[in-house]
DNA sequence: CAAATGACGTAGC
DNA sequence: TGCTACGCCATTT
């Protein structure tokens, strides 16, 4: 399996994310069959085009934080986008508990 | 070709 | 609850 098949099945999964939920890059790389991926999840949205129309946003790490420093523009960037389909933060954190998606 | 890197995760203390 | 170590593996140096 090249890794290009797999870019291609991570960015379907997180293109399946319903709006008002989030996953994280662990759980998108068990969904891709490759459980211990979790960094090559990341890698993949990070050489992402700039316009594309994948909602990278609503993936975040296992802890619930977005995975960009805290308070940088990309930081919120995310947040916002987040915030705007209701998906709130406690302080730095998404209560997983509450928006993660597990179909 | 060896070593470092990174939008990560888990275990242990 | 927080911090440190380690594991992981495609990519890049």
């Amino acid at each position: 399996m090249s890794s290009d098949e797999l870019k291609q099945r991570i960015i379907l999964i997180i293109g399946a994310i319903p709006p008002g939920s989030v996953s994280t890059y662990g759980t998108i790389a068990k969904m891709a069959g490759i459980p211990t991926h979790a960094r090559f999840v990341g890698s993949v949205l990070r050489n992402l085009p700039t316009g594309s129309r994948i909602p990278w946003h609503r993936v975040i790490n296992g802890r619930g934080e977005i995975s960009f420093p805290y308070g940088s523009e990309k930081w919120q960037t995310q947040k916002d986008i987040l915030e705007s389909e209701g998906v709130l933060l406690m302080g730095d954190k998404v209560r997983l508990k509450q928006y993660l998606w597990q179909p």
